[in-house]
DNA sequence: AAGTGGTCTAGACCACTTC
DNA sequence: AAGTGGTCTAGACCACTTT
């Protein structure tokens, strides 16, 4: 029950970096030092310094010794998915239709390519709080069964088609005049300015020299009413620690 | 200059994940498997194995084996700070004030107590393109030579008064009605909708008990024009790598 | 030359899981 | 009991930095 001791090593030094007795740019203790201060080895000391480094506490430089660094003060982790606890999606629309230009563009769709939508409406206590639109390029001869049963959430649905680590989004955060449909939908006054996440879903393509950012597989806007809440993001060396 | 072993192995495995040889849920070979096959010791194979386990990718199981993880598709990264590429800051106002409520409790004011705050307004081909707010808790006796010296990055200019790995941030994004004052900075209708970050600034108190939230030391909010552009975020496991 | 971190070995013993 | 990962040792040799 006793914790290892590299464990308890590292989380004397963090607590030595956290307080600020060692501060950026200063150099902590050697590893045969601390070798010799915890009467262990060298390599149970370097995997001490490993749980730091991976925490983004310091950094080893060969030939040198291990740095403290200065924090990355401008990284935000904010989390954002298609699942939501509060609320339910009623489903507005499932259907293959001619692309906007946005969207035909954002596919990088070939000329006359269709693509298929889906809309939803998330209600929050039977109101309105945000207007979800997906799209996928259409391929001649999906079976119209299959998008309708696997169109669920987003970077998930493509699973079975790519591989999963392949797969990664862009995503665009600003203010929008919604769109027509969309007020209708929510209710609210035309050209309303919402709340907008635009989320671009790639693939890694097999040769990256051509296809170098990867290939579109899905586009999708969520228009999100103040009902909605808002998005928030944190910063701090401590995020890594707690995945 | 021939890569290290481990790197090599690491390589080759990372490489059967993400093709998706080895998918979500399956198995790795073990650590002993693997020290054969590549006619090594146990300790180099699980150097390897701690790489993608660093990455996100794979996940130990103690009696077990090592397992592919999902993806983790609803984290994103996002970069944000005050200092811009594109533009300038124009000080606008630093003052001594009688703060709002929204400012008084995000910073846990004492009654009475004042804020100093700065307002300035970045520009872009000579338009405003966002406003910019920062408020601290103003403690007697605080030389007003020193805030106007020091008043530059956010989390940044804390790090003499603080631990660096203490400060951390909270930030939220929403659409808001910007105030008069911003309004007339930017020379823009009465109650534009505006993209607004807001960001709490906090130090880790050396009693988390009293404190787990840490102190609260800034807090700031920016107004965003379409001018400024949208904030952009990614998700994808292979983010980890490139820190 | 001396000190630093980087890689690697060939063991050992322990804790957890499965059969 | 056998297989798995988790911790730890006491060395070795190499590459880099400083003196």
């Amino acid at each position: 029950m006793t914790k290892p001791l590299y464990l308890q090593i590292s989380g004397q030094l963090r607590q030595s970096v956290i307080s600020g007795e060692y501060r950026p740019g200063d150099m902590l203790p050697s590893e045969n030092e601390l070798a010799a201060l915890y009467k262990t080895s060298r390599m149970t000391v370097r995997k001490s310094l490993g749980v730091l480094e991976s925490e983004g506490l310091v950094r080893p430089w060969h030939g040198k010794g291990y740095f403290v660094l200065q924090p990355k003060y401008t990284m935000f982790t904010m989390y954002f998915g298609d699942s939501v606890t509060d609320g339910r999606f009623r489903f507005q629309e499932v259907n293959i239709i001619r692309p906007t230009k946005n969207v035909a563009d954002m596919l990088q769709l070939k000329k006359h390519q269709m693509t298929i939508v889906t809309r939803r409406i998330l209600e929050r206590d039977g109101r309105p709080a945000a207007f979800d639109e997906k799209f996928i390029p259409y391929e001649r001869g999906m079976p119209s069964i299959e998008f309708e049963l696997h169109f669920t959430e987003f970077p998930g649905m493509f699973e079975e088609r790519f591989a999963p680590m392949s797969l990664h989004t862009d995503m665009t955060i600003g203010v929008e005049a919604a769109p027509v449909h969309v007020c209708k939908a929510l209710g609210l006054k035309t050209a309303t300015h919402l709340l907008v996440i635009s989320r671009l879903i790639r693939a890694d393509s097999d040769e990256p020299e051509a296809n170098p950012a990867g290939i579109p597989v899905g586009y999708g806007k969520q228009y999100l009413t103040e009902a909605f809440g808002k998005l928030s993001a944190k910063s701090g060396y401590y995020l890594q620690e707690k995945l």
